[in-house]
DNA sequence: TATTGTTATACTCTATAACTATA
DNA sequence: TATAGTTATAGAGTATAACAATA
């Protein structure tokens, strides 16, 4: 190794410089917490959502998550071909599918909660409770600050 | 409207999701801070370690990102033709190249952070120093629990 | 034999635009 | 006319594998 000490110059600073690093470190723990299960982050995501609040449509989905509605179809797909999720046409809007997940889906939804937790306590092994909330009120509030989750605006017309 | 005060379910808790999200608000952030200067992230972030290291090579600059050398090559094409960086053979090392700023790579790099430390700052606006300095200890403290960034294992042989 | 850079390629994620069927 | 879902497609970003030149 001939080159070392380097430094990363005026990113150092940044904020949104380690965010994306600490970000990354998440999502590949992320990754390895999901082995197995057949989930990756955006349709774990989904799973939550549905879940949380029975008969949703995809739209809405996608609103909360940021996901633009051409991009909810195939995941939406997936997770219905995987049984987690089971989708009926609205009784009240012909247009809409209504979204709930399957008993088989619960549990797998547990499970990646589960892993993900262990794996979260094993990232922020070095943080205090204390820390640890103060982490998550300083995300949250930055999360405020992004655009009104418009995951979708005038894509048609 | 039909439809509204959704939850996220089991995501709510998650250091992860909220990593996900408010990395997600920087960096559509950083994209409108960026516009007309020609950068997007990774491009900044290189130009950027480069910048601080003169004459480091492009395996330098991919370990400490987290960029592998097949993708460093289009990215340093990018900014060599942008005109913002140097390359040119090492001389201790003929299989390297040596990287270097161009006096109109570090003008650009200074625009580029003023911009970005501008938009952080409207970001941010709603924290104190302490809590912004707060903000970036834990970040650090995440990033070190990420693997060695090692960029590139053993891709050949 | 290991390393630097290269090419080719593939896969995921996200984005836009145009379409249909309902409302 | 607006909305829910769909299809097709294109662009980033990142991944692997095999190769040449040099160490």
């Amino acid at each position: 190794m001939s080159r070392d000490q380097v430094s990363v110059g005026a990113l150092a600073p940044l904020v949104g410089y380690h965010l994306r690093r600490a970000w990354g470190a998440f999502s590949a723990d992320f990754t390895a917490a999901m082995e197995g299960t057949g989930l990756r982050q955006v349709p774990f995501a989904v799973l939550s959502v549905v879940a949380a609040n029975p008969g949703i449509n995809q739209g809405a989905v996608g609103r909360i998550l940021g996901i633009k509605r051409a991009n909810m179809v195939s995941l939406i797909n997936e997770l219905v071909e995987k049984g987690v999720i089971d989708r009926a046409v609205d009784a009240n809007d012909r247009r809409a599918f209504s979204l709930n997940a399957t008993p088989q889906g619960n549990v797998l939804l547990a499970e990646a909660v589960g892993r993900i937790e262990r794996h979260e306590q094993g990232m922020l092994a070095d943080m205090t409770p204390a820390e640890r909330s103060t982490l998550l009120d300083l995300l949250a509030r930055i999360e405020r600050r992004s655009p009104p989750t418009e995951a979708d605006d005038g894509a048609d017309a």
